[in-house]
RNA sequence: GCCCGAGUGGCGGAAUCGGUAGACGCGUCGGUCUCAAAAACCGAUAGGUUCACCCCUGUGCCGGUUCGAGUCCGGCCUCGGGUACCA
């Protein structure tokens, strides 16, 4: 057993954890806890490609140190296992997506075995498992079952709701719902229970309500806006059109202020956070009344910029505004008509991607309420009726779009902004003075918000208000592979079931397809969703979101029957430490279950109100792809040096049938039967592929598997490799050749113990030399800075240094190999464990120590200065590390390598930090 | 357009606090072993000049601060990511 046989030994421990259950962590323990865990997979059908474990590889050795230093260590994973694919994969195969989703978990959980991961198997989770989302179902009852309470800025129970309009009515609690709401206590006592549940709903945290959707009578369904092109359906180019349908939200946009202040606390990257705020849009400015004339109604605007008020030459509604239709005069509305029908008739999509300026005059005019200006009133599209009140005031000399629609339209443009306003375009500035302006002439702009918006308060037309970019989710989907909804109807109104009925199980079908009205296959069973009593199930199901919002807490007790986490076990396990993954989820995944955890923790069901201490994310790894070059019109290939003298087409070559760059073309002619009669024109006899770095993916034919290079390799060349990439947070290419030099290694480490040729140990219980004692020691040291900085690549240049470095002393010393398998073990951990067990231990190198370093070991009795003239490096001295400052000088002002470019001069000063570096200035 | 992030050898990358730039690895070249090749091992490898030492240049570009800048400041250029009629 003196051979380097990573296969075996890769088989053997990988058995051997899974036997002994080394990885098994229980929450009662004296130990501080550790929390680590990677963003679930979605087991797709194609497996994992060697992208997909850079991240577990690297929370896998955060968890395998952190044991090491002394923690519990709860590591999991599991499988988010509801969602699209399998459900698209069931429509076109029949295959049940149960079905296709077990078989790919099992896919992938053989793969992610393979490379060795600590993970604590006996805590997999899945999604799609009534046992799991029965507790997805309860925790939508939470949200169902509560409201926000904006005085407490927190959850509560929505029977306290109920008390509060009993004994007071709403009128210190609005509806974030309806806005115009306003009762008193008599009032709700008169409510039918009809009514209350109508307005209740308005409060929910989940609440139905109407919503816009892309609707295809023809298709019998809801499409998405990408689905809609040129107002037809993109599939059969059927004509659409906007219906608005009851689905179910969550309404996040209350806890938007909660979601900003959270984020101060955790630790996620600036530009990670950016996207969030950005996600929330929290902007400030007020709401402004203008009178409309000839109207009895107000026209309400949102502007961030009320300082300008006296600058707005026009305005501007969403062609959705309910007002256009009553303000239009006589004489527009034929034009109206036809804008609003094109309007209408444009998708989102086509609005993006086409920003051409249109926009038509409703013939009505609003007033200035400073200075009592008429001014005109349009609608276009650039102003969206989603946000704010769907209605602005153009201000062309500060605002770009106001400008370019001015310019366009031939409004003429008030200048309010003095010579920083050239006419050419406009000035988004502020910190300006404001010109031509009423009562805040010669106000700074800062200075000129506050003034408008006291003098409106005090006309009582407007005041402060704060806008968020984000809407309420929605949270329904017309699907199948998702979690059915637990709440029924009765006459059309929604009840939660009780906690005894749960889980409402998905049941079987046999046809994917939609249900009536735009509702999803759930509807096709009449026998399932209407009950012997009348009431009537949900036929939605939710989102992709729902399941992976609360995961994290299930791993800390997966079997609990009678809650979905003991609150004593959530206490102990607490938020997680490190989470890892990837940037995809910045806004979606992240921003959800931040958001349950917030709720959960507000109506007391856990302590902690951010699920995510440290998020870490890491990069994607590219494909470097191989191209043939196929000389236009014929089945000849040219070689990539001579290609330029042809006209060619890329042809995306299987890297397998490639070497470097040398394509092997009997298997390229083997490959597809249209290249059975391929001809190449070589170059040295080679036939030479082109490169390129692109996305991993089957099209590109650059999939590199990690069984292959496991197999090929070992799985600790491949966790080694994979972290030596370069930085864990950046985007890196996979490159198969650099694997070798990690696993050269491995063999090196190897050697280090046994004599492969002579078939011996070498290791010796001899004692260690200084020498060995500071090379192990400053690869400990540097291991330990470089984990708790998750600079893992720099790690395995330390831990190669040192194993050269203790080759070179031919190092046999047990005392210094023992805790250099210690800390190679979270890299490398089946060779350390067979190492291990060599040296005469009976018990897994999991459960050593790590060992701590020694700074006295590390110092060195003489140090090498360099030392600059002027700057320049000009000689090198070595000295003892204690010598005396002015006896430094001394032989550095003598060495011949500074005399030379002294010229004869006497410095003038010496510059000396920390005793090591001195530059002599002349 | 706006907001982040990054530009270092042939390549991936290192330099943690402003202090010997290019660690570690790949590739390439040379060597040992071999009849030979592969594998393995050893050595060289920023560029210029040179037999060699020296010396000079060098971290996207221009300028600044400093005894000293890949690192800090100002202005650009390029690439990557996010986001967008958000008023």
């Amino acid at each position: 057993m003196s051979t380097f046989a990573f296969q075996t030994i890769d088989q053997k421990w990988q058995q051997f954890w899974k036997e002994n259950q080394t990885y098994r962590v229980a929450h009662n323990s004296d130990k501080p806890k550790y929390y680590v865990l990677d963003m679930f997979p979605y087991p797709s059908g194609s497996g994992l490609h060697v992208g997909h474990p850079l991240g577990y590889i690297a929370s896998d050795i955060i968890a395998r140190y952190k044991r090491l230093k002394g923690y519990n260590v709860l590591h999991p994973m599991g499988f988010d296992a509801f969602g699209l694919p399998a459900e698209q994969y069931a429509i076109e195969h029949g295959v049940h997506p149960a079905i296709s989703t077990e078989k790919n978990i099992a896919t992938y959980r053989r793969q992610l075995e393979n490379i060795g991961f600590s993970y604590d198997w006996s805590r997999e989770i899945r999604t799609s498992d009534p046992e799991y989302y029965r507790w997805t179902q309860w925790i939508f009852l939470q949200l169902f079952d509560s409201w926000f309470d904006r005085s407490q800025q927190k959850a509560l129970p929505i029977a306290d709701l109920e008390a509060i309009f009993a004994a007071e009515g709403n009128l210190s609690y609005p509806s974030p719902g309806q806005k115009d709401l306003h009762f008193n206590a008599a009032d709700w006592g008169h409510y039918p229970e009809a009514q209350q549940r109508e307005i209740l709903m308005g409060y929910r945290l989940a609440f139905l309500d109407h919503a816009s959707v892309w609707w295809c009578e023809a298709l019998g369904t809801v499409l998405a806006n990408d689905e809609v092109v040129n107002g037809v359906s993109e599939r059969g180019g059927h004509p659409v059109e906007r219906k608005k349908l009851r689905q179910w939200f969550l309404r996040i946009t209350e806890y938007a202020d909660r979601l900003l202040e959270g984020l101060e606390q955790v630790d996620f990257s600036d530009s990670l956070k950016e996207m969030q705020r950005n996600w929330v849009g929290k902007s400030y400015g007020a709401e402004i009344d203008f009178e409309i004339e000839g109207h009895a109604e107000k026209l309400r605007v949102y502007t961030t910029r009320p300082d300008t008020i006296f600058g707005v030459d026009f305005m501007v509604m969403a062609p959705e505004h309910e007002l256009v239709a009553q303000i239009t005069t006589t004489g527009q509305q034929a034009e109206i008509d036809a804008y609003l029908s094109y309007a209408k008739s444009r998708s989102e999509v086509e609005r993006m991607a086409d920003k051409k300026i249109s926009g038509c005059f409703t013939g009505a005019y609003a007033v200035n309420p400073f200075d009592g200006r008429l001014i005109p009133i349009w609608t276009a599209e650039y102003v969206l009726a989603g946000y704010g009140t769907g209605a602005i005031m153009a201000v062309p000399c500060g605002d770009e779009r106001d400008f370019a629609f001015a310019h366009h339209f031939g409004i003429a443009v008030t200048n309010i902004l003095g010579d920083q306003f050239n006419g050419e375009e406009a000035n988004p500035t502020k910190d300006g003075v404001l010109h031509n302006s009423g009562f805040i002439t010669g106000m700074g702009m800062r200075e000129g918000i506050e003034a408008v918006i006291e003098a409106l308060a005090g006309k009582g037309i407007g005041k402060r208000h704060t806008n968020y970019r984000m809407r309420d989710a929605g949270f329904s989907r017309q699907r199948y592979w998702g979690e059915p909804f637990p709440v029924v109807f009765r006459e059309n109104i929604p009840y939660a079931l009780p906690e005894s009925e749960l889980p409402v199980e998905l049941p079987h079908v046999d046809n994917y397809g939609a249900g009536p009205d735009g509702q999803g296959p759930l509807a096709n069973l009449p026998a399932w969703t209407q009950l012997p009593d009348g009431r009537l199930r949900e036929t939605n199901t939710m989102p992709g979101y729902a399941g992976s919002s609360w995961y994290f807490l299930r791993y800390m007790d997966p079997h609990n029957e009678t809650a979905f986490c003991d609150r004593t076990i959530s206490d102990y396990w607490n938020q997680v430490d490190l989470y890892v993954g990837g940037t995809e989820h910045a806004v979606g995944h992240l921003l959800y279950s931040r958001l349950w955890t917030k709720v959960l923790c507000d109506l007391g069901h856990i302590s902690f109100d951010e699920p995510y201490k440290k998020l870490l994310n890491q990069g994607k790894i590219g494909g470097d792809s191989r191209l043939a070059y196929r000389i236009r019109g014929t089945q000849t290939y040219v070689s990539a040096g001579l290609k330029a003298d042809y006209e060619t087409d890329e042809i995306h070559v299987d890297i397998s049938m490639v070497q470097g760059f040398e394509l092997d073309v009997e298997a390229f002619r083997n490959w597809r039967p249209d290249f059975a009669q391929a001809e190449f024109i070589l170059e040295n006899g080679k036939y030479l592929c082109g490169g390129r770095l692109e996305k991993m993916g089957k099209r590109y034919f650059n999939v590199v598997n990690p069984d292959d290079m496991v197999a090929q390799y070992g799985a600790d060349t491949f966790r080694m490799y994979e972290m030596f990439l370069g930085p864990i947070d950046t985007d890196k290419p996979w490159d198969t050749q650099g694997i070798e030099g990690v696993h050269r290694f491995l063999r090196k480490l190897w050697r280090l113990f046994f004599d492969e040729k002579a078939a011996k140990s070498l290791w010796t219980d001899q004692a260690p030399s200084a020498e060995e004692l500071r090379v192990l020691h400053r690869a400990i040291r540097k291991v330990e800075d470089d984990l708790e900085r998750l600079s893992f690549n720099t790690v395995v240049s330390a831990l190669m240094m040192c194993v050269n470095d203790l080759t070179d002393l031919k190092c046999s010393s047990k005392a210094i190999l023992e805790p250099l398998l210690v800390i190679l073990s979270p890299y490398a951990p089946h060779i350390c464990e067979e190492l291990w067990q060599h040296l005469g231990h009976t018990e897994s190198i999991v459960f050593a120590d790590y060992p701590v370093w020694d700074e006295s070991l590390i110092r060195e009795n003489t140090v090498e200065l360099p030392i600059q003239v002027n700057g320049k490096m000009r000689a090198k001295i070595t000295v003892p590390v204690d010598m005396e400052e002015a006896e430094v000088r001394k032989i550095a002002l003598a060495d011949p390598g500074v005399v030379k470019f002294l010229e004869g001069k006497e410095p003038k000063k010496f510059i000396l930090v920390k005793g090591r570096i001195i530059n002599v200035v002349v």
